[in-house]
DNA sequence: TCAGTTATTGTTGATACAACAACAAGAGCG
DNA sequence: CGCTCTTGTTGTTGTATCAACAATAACTGA
């Protein structure tokens, strides 16, 4: 505890925020219009504020971008940046967050519209991304796809009101797997907590009426939710 | 991202050190020696300095207060402490880490000696510890316990060689429960990657000679450990 | 009415596991 | 040396779980 140097860091909190659109886990980049890395895509940040804490500096970045509160998201803290010369104007370390929300729909960027974009994970990876992103990202979406097994974080993805089947394509898509319907279906509806009935029922998938389900209160899983077993 | 107004920040790493001590999880406090909190226990912790990242400031704590490298541990991160005010003198803000060390004996503080005490973390968890260092410290406990069931941190607890019975022990205490004796010897033994056999036996526990084993390169169990099941 | 689609519930054979029993291999002691 | 004590390791078995697959339910649209 040398109290004498201090060495002041700018401190930074960097979103990953994921969605599944088309079919494919999705994340929400911007185009940057300063320097560095001007004109790179990168992931929405921000610096944090002298009054708030990094996670309200997250959940500040994901509203202005999203306009998504951040009660109706799964905010995560996926890890710390901080290698020296990460940023090549003067040091910066962020801490990064994964946040998952329900599908935006066709196309609307909540905040300043045309410098962002949705883009599937795998294709973001191959992008040149400003800093160290593609790392981050990559942290973020095996972190989203552990946290899916352990946790009820899959229903962040789905809006309030959800099927089972809607469910499970969340788990079939960014597990990329194949799940069985029926074994998906016990196995969740018999976890208390997981799922609170409405009572109404969807069609809106075809074939027979489904039942709609909100997110329960539980957050972990008592047993884990395997792929492939 | 707004790049005109950059507050800075002092960025610290706390480490709660923990091992396995007398059957109890404990960790590794110092004593303050300078204000804020001076005379109260603390985690070891200091400001990250300008040419380290936050890890390599953890592992420098690590090492410092107890002599164990880097790679004698197992260190993760457990989270960032943020809040304005956690540090009544100005704006401090605080990577923390746990390390798994092995039981480091009697009595040997490998730092500054007398100012470090092992204590049971229930018993520090009572303490009125420095800054918001209860709140990390029972984050970090938690974390070890989780940490347990998914991975093969448990033989970081352990010294380089080991038994099974040894590795239950660990089990045993941090999850404070009873477990099966033969049940748990074939489950881990049967787990690939997780111990390597030396081909040497040892009967310092007493009662037929058991195998001795090294932890395996495998980090993730395939399945998890499960407690009372 | 019928075919198509999806939801939900049943059935069943294989597997995993907890509980417990049995056996192995040393130490200490008379 | 034989006996007991202690702990390690392997067997056995009834039960619970689960994946695979079948059957049925309830709607839509032609």
């Amino acid at each position: 505890m040398s109290d004498s140097t201090i060495p002041g860091s700018f401190v930074a909190a960097d979103v990953a925020i994921l969605t599944i659109r088309d079919g494919a886990l999705s994340v929400l980049l911007i185009r940057r219009a300063n320097e560095p890395f001007q004109g790179r895509l990168a992931l929405p940040g921000g610096f944090v504020e002298a009054d708030e804490t990094v996670e309200q500096a997250a959940a500040r970045e994901l509203f202005e971008e999203t306009g998504v509160p951040k009660s109706a998201s799964r905010l995560s803290n996926i890890g710390v940046y901080s290698l020296p010369d990460r940023d090549p104007r003067r040091r910066v370390i962020s801490v990064a967050f994964a946040a998952l929300v329900p599908n935006p729909g066709p196309d609307r960027p909540g905040g300043d519209a045309a410098s962002t974009q949705w883009l599937p994970v795998d294709r973001a990876l191959k992008e040149p991304l400003a800093f160290d992103h593609v790392q981050i990202l990559e942290h973020a979406a095996a972190h989203a796809r552990r946290q899916l097994e352990y946790t009820t974080d899959a229903t962040a993805f789905c809006d309030t009101e959800f099927t089972v089947a809607e469910l499970r394509r969340v788990y079939e898509i960014v597990w990329e797997t194949k799940l069985d319907p029926g074994n998906f279906h016990r196995k969740v509806t018999r976890i208390d907590g997981f799922l609170e009935p409405t009572g109404e029922t969807t069609t809106r998938d075809g074939g027979r009426p489904a039942a709609l389900y909100t997110a329960g209160s539980l957050k972990r899983l008592p047993l884990p939710l395997a792929a492939g077993r």
